[in-house]
DNA sequence: TTAACATGTAAGTGTTCACTTACTTTTGGG
DNA sequence: CCCAAAAGTAAGTGAACACTTACATGTTAA
């Protein structure tokens, strides 16, 4: 017996098993995971499994750190953030990214949602590897064009996350908790909405500059008496602002 | 042997029960909880576990639909939402009982998520009674808005989204990727940033209406040549529903 | 007082887990 | 051609898993 079917390289059989973890885990999650069924489903035997990867967690790194090797298009969007100017393309572009990028590879997502929610030391190594830099390069993005006067004073880190947010919570309402059973979107609207709701939020508008009140950009430990004006709808409602 | 040390009458136990296995199941998912330790931090033995819930699976149901029976104050909200007019205070405020509640208490947000990437069917009845209905409920209120023309013309379900996923991305990050090591907030200053840019993003403003182009509100195959432009128009400003 | 029953437990059940050991087959360089 | 190393496997290991069985103890109503 002991019949060998398929022998290949080791480099090639490592990938092989990195690939098949990687979609088990991300469905499934860690603890959700057999090492058998890994190994059932890259067709060969457990022990060779753990000839590659000396411990289950080992392997779970791996996968991990293979994911982050292959990192995004960082440069270009620092290159394109860098470039001031007034440029809704840009983010609309950013939004798009994402979309494409989760729906193309939903493991990805699930991969990283798991690891930040079972307690595993990796999850803080992954969140910086993907998510941190990404929202610095952002935020630098978008104090640089408060400065210069577009964008109005808000928080920099807050408002790349309510960006970021917005469009990764609608991957998450889609893909993990099966809202595109029920609906489907059109990516580009989805990522053409979405940034305009945004950007319109953040641009300062021509007009009369002097009747704005800032946001206190770091702290607000003051509380604002009732509300934070805005520059209302002259639509004549200018309601109740106490 | 067989010693009886604490005696509690059935129901007592039962919510007991329930009461550590949420936290377990919160912390470490549904594979990653063992029915030994919840019997063991219960004070319990497995075998009582058992004569409570005859499954794993049915405890799990049991934590999940104990959650959703305490559903927060939805009429309350839906009041708020069906009192047409431009009231920032509102979507603050929703925003802020988002973060404080996920702060109080959030085991819930973890378990929510945990049901979510395990494929379990729960998830389903869980992402029902806990946000589709929200959802809706914000949509309406949006839409309503849109057509008192106090709220510019795109998607209510996007919008909605967008709003929530800024506050719960907030949440997600600081709560399951550990942000909150990095760098705290005020809860405050939060739910104000975001809502500021959300609602400057939302609302129609004064100013010249007819050079508005629309914003597609359900389907955009359109390319649009380069730019969004905000100002409403063409469903009429017409304000003062009332 | 006591029988009936509910609350509780000790000590299992078979199964599956991550991981190992001991062995077989294939391959490539001298 | 030969043989060591590499690629592969069958058949385990003890531990931990979800879940059960058999029995002890506390409570209560007739």
């Amino acid at each position: 017996m002991a019949r060998t079917v398929h022998r290949l390289a080791r480099a090639v059989r490592h990938e092989q098993i990195l690939a098949v973890a990687e979609l088990l885990f991300a469905r499934l999650g860690f603890e959700g995971t057999t090492t058998r069924r890994i190994a059932e489903r890259a067709g060969i035997n457990e022990a060779l499994l753990f000839r590659h990867f000396r411990t289950k967690e080992k392997l779970y790194w791996a996968v991990i750190q293979n994911k982050c090797r292959c990192d995004p298009r960082r440069e270009e969007l620092e290159k394109k953030l860098s470039a001031t100017g007034h440029d809704p393309e840009l983010f609309r572009a950013i939004a798009e990214e994402i979309l494409r990028h989760s729906a193309e590879d939903p493991g990805m997502f699930r991969l990283l949602l798991h690891t930040g929610l079972e307690n595993h030391r990796l999850a803080r190594q992954f969140f910086e590897s993907f998510l941190a830099e990404g929202y610095d390069l952002l935020a630098a993005g978008i104090r640089q064009r408060i400065e210069a006067g577009t964008f109005r004073n808000v928080d920099p880190l807050l408002a790349a996350r309510s960006f970021i947010g917005m469009v990764i919570y609608h991957v998450l309402i889609q893909e993990v908790f099966g809202g595109k059973h029920y609906q489907s979107f059109d990516p580009q609207h989805v990522s053409e909405t979405l940034t305009d709701i945004w950007l319109e939020g953040m641009t300062v508008r021509s007009g009369p500059k002097a009747d704005r009140q800032e946001l206190k950009p770091i702290q607000a430990e003051s509380r604002p008496s009732s509300r934070k004006v805005r520059r209302n709808g002259g639509t004549g409602s200018h309601e109740g602002t106490e």
